[in-house]
DNA sequence: CCTGCGTGTCATAGC
DNA sequence: TCGCTATGACACGCA
């Protein structure tokens, strides 16, 4: 530990020296404040929340970093460097909704979150599509976190690939990309130079052999807080992106600093390469821009293993992976906008913003729980807005977890919004009556906040923010369950939800298409019934079922007279039974071994009446191969129903396929054109009512099974209505954060710009705005609420824009 | 031998 | 009343 923060000390002295170089100017408190997880591992110590993550192997990719000078891959590096660098010239929408676009493909049909298993394997794909430009043919996932953007994120979600979280990762793509995309050509040369500055200086070339690192991920990976199936997932993934080889690997490598904060731990010193990564993923806006943005992305990443440890005891956290929503777009440039007019209006705020970090760190324990809690909880809001992690707008996923997937967030916030992260500190009661009541005095400032700010930002290392580290790592659990509740969720709704999305998957239903599945034939053919329903050709064909092929046309016309019930219906399952490979040709069918060919026509059978049509009989595909071992009169004696052995038997002239399926008047007239006997009769007549109710009976099972199929999609679809409704509500929860952080941020501009008779602006400690009925608002003092004291409230008047 | 499943058949209700 | 369908129940064969 104590190496550990050497390092980082080290690196920050490295950093801020790259900053001067740069000449940015770097608020470091902000990503000491607001527990930026690898700087906090590095200073308390590794906690459950991040061993997890694979910082090692986030470091050990081909992305330059740890390529020696003299080695082979440095020209592939390069060359992976020069192609992201025109990745990222290309419009910054255009690739990530590409990205989007792919992962929604895969993830829209269904609601299947559970299947984190399933879903691994398509992020692979899907990620390995969307980046193959920008792709390090021989990286792997589990590569150093050094490098770009794109590549961070797939490398922390091969960390913690078990949550199956796909949305963050096209998110913090996006996020990342369009960072980085806004640095400019002077910027990305400086690095360049700076770089290989830094590559020359040689860094160990064991700390690249992913091998090596790939064991101590693998030792890292196991956490007690995850489950079995989580773990298991997150290895089949991690394994399968090994075994493709091709995995989205970014190898440019000046990009998002924080995913290479996790390999701080195992390197031996913070680089300049490491520090301009930083630097560059930190203010991807220009200098001017303080959105967070990149930062927070990898620190998502973690998150997502973070959650599960964070939130120990916290039944909500384990599943959460599986629920990550994929992010919108265009919500995600919503919330970045809105965040950047958060940022235009904060610029006046200067003071309050540092300000509020330093009270956070210090009034931390005195506020206690409530105060520090519903700090980080609103914090998380921040988050999400930064982020846009909850903007999900794919119906599969975003929908499962939403709270859960706040919390998440709020595990891994680092987010260096510390003027929000203040001014949130209120509880979200406190807020519903924000707006239909008077008081913003308490909800929005602080107690303690004063107008007299520290210059701390510029201040490298600082011993405040690192002691209220712990202090918020503790909070961080309980602002989960905060925020639980101040969703409306409890956790036995996350749980159930999370349970009932999980059945949601489908696999309920794809149990009953296994291969060996009893159901499957029956499946298959109302399916191809209602498929096809429409089908005139069809229901034609169904008739053949009981006749020969040349009889077809001969025997369809007197099905039609049949009638009876759905007689759509029946035909098609009729077709469906009567010719098996139909089921062949569905894969999951292929293991079927029962016998559906009821009606599969004798071929050339009954020489007596080669003219009529063979009745249907038991004729499965191992009679058809036992014929070929037998002497006819016992093939057909075995292929023949006892009905016709009957019929044989009494020689009854015609087939029984007639007898059962001709319509009464001319069944009728069959049985007066021939003169036969009572005993032949009553056969007939058996045969007739035996043979309809076979058919009836196969359709009242095929009925039976099909209202099962349906109740069960029913229930299907139920359930997706329910977890749609609940990602409406998150939304709408969201969209009220939103109109709450409004509110904040104008309210503080509000009443920093309020100056008293004698030009001096109004402590926020003493004084607060109340709204009045009239929706006037006015400044009181804090003390005095109920009577009117010396000082005359003034009065101003203040378009209110939400 | 038991079990589950598919199927055929019977009895019966209902149209 | 007849013919037919639908359906529960049972038996049988098979794996």
């Amino acid at each position: 530990m104590l190496y550990l923060k050497k390092y980082f000390t080290e690196g920050l002295i490295q950093f801020t020296i790259l900053l001067s170089l740069i000449g940015v100017r770097v608020d470091v408190d902000t990503y000491l404040s607001n527990q930026l997880p690898p700087l906090r591992e590095i200073i308390l110590g590794p906690s459950s929340a991040y061993t997890q993550t694979q910082f090692h192997n986030l470091r050990n990719t081909l992305d330059g970093y740890g390529i020696h000078p003299k080695s082979v891959d440095l020209d592939h590096f390069f060359t992976t460097r020069r192609l992201l660098n025109q990745v990222r010239q290309l419009d910054r929408l255009s690739v990530p909704s590409t990205e989007l676009n792919t992962w929604l493909v895969h993830r829209d049909p269904e609601t299947v979150v559970s299947a984190a298993s399933q879903s691994s394997p398509s992020i692979t794909l899907d990620n390995g599509a969307g980046l193959e430009d920008v792709n390090n043919p021989d990286a792997t996932p589990a590569m150093r976190g050094g490098g770009g953007a794109p590549e961070s994120t797939y490398n922390l979600n091969a960390a913690d690939s078990s949550l199956g979280a796909v949305a963050p990762e096209g998110n913090q793509e996006q996020g990342n990309r369009a960072g980085n995309d806004d640095l400019t050509k002077e910027d990305i040369d400086l690095i360049d130079i700076l770089w290989r500055q830094d590559i020359d200086l040689g860094a160990g070339r064991e700390v690249f052999n992913y091998s090596n690192r790939q064991k101590e991920s693998e030792e890292e990976k196991p956490s007690p807080q995850e489950n079995k199936e989580t773990t298991d997932t997150q290895e089949s993934w991690r394994n399968g992106v090994n075994l493709q080889g091709a995995q989205p690997v970014d190898g440019e490598t000046g990009e998002s600093i924080p995913e290479q904060l996790p390999g701080l731990g195992s390197q031996t010193s913070l680089s300049l390469q490491e520090c301009l990564r930083l630097l560059e993923a930190t203010f991807p806006f220009g200098e001017e821009s303080e959105f967070p943005a990149p930062v927070v992305t990898p620190e998502i990443g973690v998150s997502n293993e973070e959650a599960p440890s964070t939130s120990q005891g916290l039944p909500l956290a384990p599943p959460l992976p599986q629920a990550e929503p994929p992010l919108d777009l265009e919500q995600q440039w919503q919330d970045i906008m809105a965040i950047m007019e958060l940022q235009a209006m904060e610029v006046n705020n200067t003071s309050l913003n540092t300000n509020s970090s330093s009270v956070s760190g210090t009034s931390g324990t005195a506020e206690s729980n409530t105060m520090g809690s519903f700090g980080l909880s609103s914090r998380s809001t921040l988050i999400n807005q930064d982020v846009s992690l909850h903007q999900a707008s794919l119906p599969s996923c975003s929908q499962d977890f939403p709270p859960i997937f706040n919390h998440q967030l709020d595990s891994s916030s680092s987010t260096p919004r510390p003027t929000m992260l203040r001014l949130s500190s209120s509880n979200s009661s406190n807020m519903n009556s924000t707006f239909g009541a008077t008081n913003l005095t308490g909800l929005f400032l602080p107690p303690l906040m004063n107008s007299s700010n520290t210059n701390i930002t510029s201040t490298p290392i600082l011993p405040d923010p690192f002691s209220t580290l712990l202090e918020e790592s503790m909070l961080d659990e309980i602002s989960l369950l905060d925020l639980a509740m101040e969703e409306g969720f409890s956790q036995a709704q996350a749980s159930q939800l999370e349970d009932e999305l999980d059945s949601d998957s489908g696999l309920s239903l794809d149990s009953s298409h296994s291969p060996a599945s009893p159901s499957s034939s029956e499946t298959s053919c109302s399916s191809a019934a209602s498929s096809s329903s429409t089908s005139a050709t069809f229901s034609e064909e169904g008739a053949v079922g009981y006749s020969t092929d040349s009889e077809a046309a001969t025997v369809e016309t007197e099905e039609g007279a049949v009638g009876g019930y759905q007689p759509g219906y029946s035909k098609l399952c009729r077709m469906s039974y009567q010719d098996p490979s139909q089921f062949h040709s569905l894969p999951q069918l292929d293991n079927i071994s029962h016998n559906h060919t009821y009606n599969l026509p004798l071929s050339s059978a009954f020489s007596e009446h080669p003219e009529l049509p063979i009745s249907a009989g038991k004729k499965t595909v191992r009679d058809k191969q036992n014929s070929k071992l037998q002497p006819p009169q016992d093939l057909l004696e075995k292929q023949s129903s006892r009905d016709e052995r009957r019929a044989r038997a009494m020689k009854i002239p015609f087939s029984n396929d007639k007898i059962i399926n001709l319509p009464v008047e001319e069944f009728n007239e069959l049985l007066a054109k021939h003169h036969l006997s009572e005993a032949q009769l009553a056969l007939i007549r058996d045969i007739r009512r035996r043979g309809k109710n076979k058919m009836a009976a196969q359709n009242c099972r095929k009925r039976k099974l099909d209202t099962i199929l349906n109740l069960e999609q029913g229930v299907h679809d139920l359930r997706r209505d329910k977890a749609r409704l609940l990602k409406e509500k998150m939304e709408f929860i969201r969209s009220i954060r939103q109109m709450k952080q409004k509110m904040q941020s104008l309210y503080q501009e509000v009443f920093t710009q309020l100056r008293d008779e004698e030009g001096r602006p109004y402590p926020p400690s003493e004084y607060s705005l109340q709204y009045s009925a009239d929706g006037s608002v006015l400044i009181m003092p804090r003390s005095m609420t109920t009577a009117e004291q010396n000082r005359k409230p003034e009065k101003k008047q203040k378009d209110k824009k939400k």
